[in-house]
RNA sequence: GCGGGGGUCGCCAAGCCUGGUCAACGGCGUGGGGCUUAGGACCCCAUCCCUUAGGGGUUCGUGGGUUCGAAUCCCACCUCCCGCACCA
């Protein structure tokens, strides 16, 4: 970090200019980063994000708004306990993490395993990156989400959602880890990210023979049953008879608890192996045919019931499973052998491109060996997607027959149902065991609650909010869309980890995503909490009626509460004047959740004129090409680069990395490049300004001047849409090549043009480096603060026409000249241009005004016809210069070309690096030894090489 | 699979909506020159191919189409990235 940095930061912080008040009348800009959750440090990629902030409340400021970008910290959720439970239980993993990737000290770490201060340490350091990174943060508005006074605010936030019918409670499955005793997400996961529940069908078979009871197998595909030929249990596993709602079943020791945990009643009467399951016979569901129970390890107890039947010709693993049987490579019991030679497929399903044994098909293709073979799942996979959607029902499955298979799967679903031979278990298609180690299961969650975000008119609402605002990339708006249309209902509220209670349900915790949807409209009183204007219980539901929606009189509110009224007024004061927020930015992946929960509440709670205004969101950050990742070590902290490159390297180097939804690569070269270039952009302006001298304007200063203008506008309207690359592009690197140009062209550079041409320059690149930017003011010995100082106005700059086309004229001469030495490559020492007649110009002019329909091109040619230029090359050129040229060198009327080439004569030839003569076509002075002149034509002067 | 966004001259990347000004902005890299004791920084030139008078040829994921004319519009295909929920 530059010394210089350092001194900016002390006077900005000293004279308190990011401490926005309201001022009603002034027009603010109200402007927010999302904040960032505090189970690690802040890294490049929430810099990125958040630069993009920082340049828009520093541009705004400049154009005169009064600017509040404020800050603060999300800690709710169950990420950061976990990682302290973690690290307790001695991860060696996390803790390395902690240490090297964080850049964690040793010492700090010990004290990770409390979670308030894991968190409060990432707070602290990430406060100190921002703060050093010259974020315009008012300070005084900070809080975390485990605040008194911000759990107050959630209350209140969900009392009225669920007064206006927003939270509902309903009963869904989830993956559930019984010793956190909680959702397990996929991020929560050690093992089966991606995994979900999948809906299984438990058929019931009924045991023969006994007491009526039932064994129970767990399947996808029930309409299979017509191809059942016996029944698999694992002869090592765990069986019981358990007693579930009423009736006797016969499952695996794992499963009873699953059931219990899916909303049945289920008791353990009885325990056993499998193996002494085996030779029963069962009378299959619908069918009722009798199958026999034979032994198969591939069957794992832990999934679903641990019971299978077996469909040989249709199922890879049973007919394995079977032939194991039949040809002595399973360990079973003489009497299981026998009865499993007896056994033959029966084919159920026809399919193209398959033989009646599809299951077969399948096993010798993979040249499979035996039932443990790996392969096996690759072909259950494949087979039962072909039969799933090409598959059609055989003769023998009955009223089924002719059917596709994926309707007969319904069909024969509704049957079993309406038979009691069917129950469903949600059951988990991989292992998923959760970050502390413990297997999950589904669990069924009853009395959940949840945003009602399936709510149509809640959607067609938000969808409004959406369309009101400013939403920036353009190409974002149809994913807002699409996310409001896809969005279900969302569990808000969770058992376990930090964040605010249920106010009417203590039980639960509103979930992370859940509880910073409106959070915005805190920023705009929280300093009235943290100066101790208030205490935190004094924050009655009441209270937050009266500031956020004006319900109820500050008087009565101000009696209920015992807050006084003057701060009550105030505080009202400050939402009414902030509230809503102008500009809001986000990395793109938000869109799907965030962004739009925040559209959701704001329709839900607020009035119309409260909606958000403005969306802005930017790609994801990549480190050298390759996918941020802590686990691959690819992860730069916000820290580690602000010391790398400074705040203004780190700052121009992320404005400059990509603009819309594009994802942006962080490559340390090109930090690199980006700094050093800023850096000289101090000897680059001292120089310039003394070679300067005080002369009056020619046409050089006037083209700077007006091509300044241009930048600024372009600059200005890019900043507006968000664009923030293309703003710096411009405003950094072309404003420099423009000047560079005019340094080259002036004889003598102005110092009158310079002077104001860099000071607008400096305050053009301010919002993004401001600390240069201060420090190349005070350099040039100015007093005030750029960061405070008046955005550049165009009007400063006038547009002066005649002098950028003198200049495109210039640059085109040089560039032709030089591409005509390039070709021939003998050496010359002389060039004369030949600029066109003024007749030849008079043509020019006349058949471009014809060309937007105004005279006649016809009679134009003929009026020109002893002229001796031909028509065909006049309009040939207007179609090489351009319609847009065209219409410029048009628009000037009289334009001098002869005057601005011959002045530019000596800079021509030091261009050349030749001697160069200008002559007019038809002049008498005109010399013209080979007969050149004659081929000039309006800003296309015609050469002559000696 | 579903939803959203992309594929441009070595790399990054503008342009595309509103067709012609596009061999296609800018940055980086590379080559040459200047400055300098030298290096870096800085400044200038060049950088698809061919071309001894300013010209020509072939390009914008692939293949078709519309048009006098397409990187830009339409269709199909290939391919990459992001998101897909009880989680920040």
């Amino acid at each position: 970090m530059a010394q210089y940095e350092k001194y900016w930061l002390k006077v900005w912080n000293d004279k308190r200019i990011f401490e926005s008040e309201a001022v009603p009348g002034r027009k603010k800009a109200f402007v927010t980063f999302p904040f960032p959750y505090m189970n690690g440090p802040l890294h490049i990629g929430h810099c990125f994000t958040a630069t993009r902030v920082d340049i828009y409340a520093r541009f705004k400021r400049m154009q005169g708004y009064n600017v509040l970008f404020p800050w603060a910290w999300h800690w709710t959720g169950e990420s950061i306990p976990g990682m302290s439970y973690r690290l307790s239980l001695g991860d060696e993993g996390v803790r390395k993490a902690f240490l090297e990737i964080d850049g964690v000290p040793e010492s700090e770490v010990e004290r990770f395993v409390d979670p308030e201060y894991l968190a409060s340490y990432y707070t602290r350091v990430s406060r100190e990156a921002v703060k050093d990174t010259g974020f315009s943060v008012d300070w005084r508005r900070e809080f975390r989400t485990v605040d008194p006074a911000f759990k107050k605010f959630i209350d209140w936030q969900y009392l009225r959602l669920r007064e206006l019918g927003y939270v509902v409670q309903g009963t869904h499955p989830v993956v559930w880890c019984p010793h956190d005793e909680s959702p397990t997400g996929d991020h929560d996961r050690m093992e089966g990210e991606g995994v979900s529940p999948e809906e299984f069908n438990l058929l019931k078979f009924e045991v023969e023979g006994g007491k009526k009871r039932w064994l129970v197998a767990g399947t996808l595909r029930p309409e299979t049953i017509f191809g059942a030929t016996n029944v698999w249990v694992h002869p090592e596993g765990k069986y019981v008879e358990a007693n579930v709602d009423g009736e006797a079943w016969v499952v695996s020791q794992s499963a009873v608890t699953k059931l219990s945990e899916q909303l049945h009643d289920a008791k353990i009467t009885d325990e056993f192996k499998g193996s002494d399951l085996v030779g029963l016979k069962v009378k299959a569901p619908i069918t009722g045919k009798s199958l026999p129970v034979l032994p198969a390890t591939f069957v794992d107890t832990e999934i679903v019931t641990g019971v299978v039947y077996s469909v040989p010709a249709h199922a890879p693993y049973d007919y394995m499973g079977l032939l194991d049987l039949q040809e002595g490579r399973a360990k079973a019991p003489p009497a299981a052998v026998l009865l499993a030679k007896e056994l033959k497929p029966i084919s159920l399903i026809s399919i193209k491109g398959y033989s009646d044994i599809p299951a077969e098909d399948e096993v010798k293709k993979r040249g499979i060996k035996d039932s443990n073979d790996p392969k096996l799942e690759d072909a259950t996979a494949e087979l039962y997607k072909a039969e799933f959607h090409r598959g059609v029902m055989k003769e023998n499955t009955d009223r089924f027959k002719g059917m596709k298979v994926s309707d007969a799967k319904e069909k024969v679903i509704e049957e079993m149902k309406r038979k009691n031979l069917l129950s469903i278990m949600q059951e988990l298609p991989e292992r998923v065991v959760c970050k502390c180690g413990t297997r999950c299961y589904v669990k069924i969650l009853e009395n959940q609650w949840f945003l009602n975000y399936s709510d149509p008119a809640w959607k067609e609402l938000t969808k409004t909010v959406i369309r009101a605002a400013n939403v920036y990339p353009e190409q974002s708006l149809e994913w807002y869309f699409s996310t409001i249309d896809w969005l279900r209902n969302w569990p808000c509220a969770r058992k376990s980890g930090m964040g605010t209670k249920l106010p009417w349900d203590k039980e639960w915790i509103v979930e992370t995503l859940s509880d910073s949807t409106i959070y915005m409209a805190f920023y705009t009183i929280c300093q009235f909490v943290n100066g101790e204007k208030l205490q935190f219980g004094q924050l009655l539901p009441e209270v937050f009626d009266y500031l956020l929606m004006g319900k109820g009189s500050d008087a009565h509110v101000s009696k209920l509460s015992g807050i006084e009224m003057k701060v009550l007024k105030a505080m009202r004061n400050e939402f009414l004047y902030w509230y809503p927020v102008d500009m809001r930015n986000s990395a793109k992946e938000l869109i799907p959740n965030h962004l739009t929960f925040y559209a959701f509440h704001h329709a839900a709670l607020f009035e119309q004129k409260h909606w958000p205004r403005g969306f802005s969101v930017n790609g994801m950050i990549q480190i050298e090409g390759q996918k941020m990742s802590k686990s691959r070590n690819v992860f730069i902290t916000w820290r580690h680069a602000l010391e790398q490159y400074g705040a203004d390297g780190l700052r121009a180097t992320l404005a400059l990395a990509a603009d819309g939804m594009d994802d942006a690569d962080w490559k340390a070269k090109n930090a690199e490049d980006i700094s050093s270039k800023i850096d000289s952009l101090f000897p680059f302006i001292e120089k310039g300004l003394a070679n300067s001298t005080e002369r009056e304007k020619e046409l050089s200063d006037r083209w700077l001047l007006s091509v300044v203008h241009g930048r600024i506008d372009v600059v200005t309207k890019s900043l507006e849409e968000m664009k923030i690359r293309k703003a710096l592009s411009v405003a950094l690197l072309d404003v420099w090549n423009d000047i560079r140009w005019y340094l080259r062209r002036a004889e003598k550079p102005r110092y009158e043009t310079l002077k104001m041409v860099f000071e607008t320059w400096i305050r053009l690149v301010a919002p993004f480096i401001p600390f240069t930017s201060e420090e190349l003011n005070s350099k040039m010995g100015n007093k005030g603060l750029i960061t405070t100082a008046d955005w550049p106005s165009v009007v400063d700059f006038p547009l002066d026409e005649a002098a950028e086309v003198s200049e495109l004229l210039v640059a085109k001469v040089i560039e032709d000249a030089r591409n005509l030495l390039k070709i021939i490559k003998e050496q010359k020492k002389r060039l004369t241009i030949y600029v066109s007649s003024d007749v030849a110009s008079e043509y020019f002019r006349e058949l471009a005004k014809s060309e937007k329909g105004g005279s006649d091109r016809g009679e134009v040619i003929r009026k020109f016809a002893s002229s001796g230029i031909k028509p065909e090359r006049v309009i040939k050129l207007q179609y090489e210069l351009g319609e847009e040229l065209v219409r410029r060198i048009s628009a000037l009327g009289r334009f001098d070309e002869f005057a601005v080439l011959s002045s530019a004569a000596p800079f021509l030839s030091n261009e050349i690096g030749i001697e160069v003569r200008v002559f007019k076509a038809g002049d008498k002075k005109t010399e013209d030894p080979a007969n050149k002149a004659k081929d000039a034509l309006p800003f296309k002067p015609s050469f002559y090489l000696e």
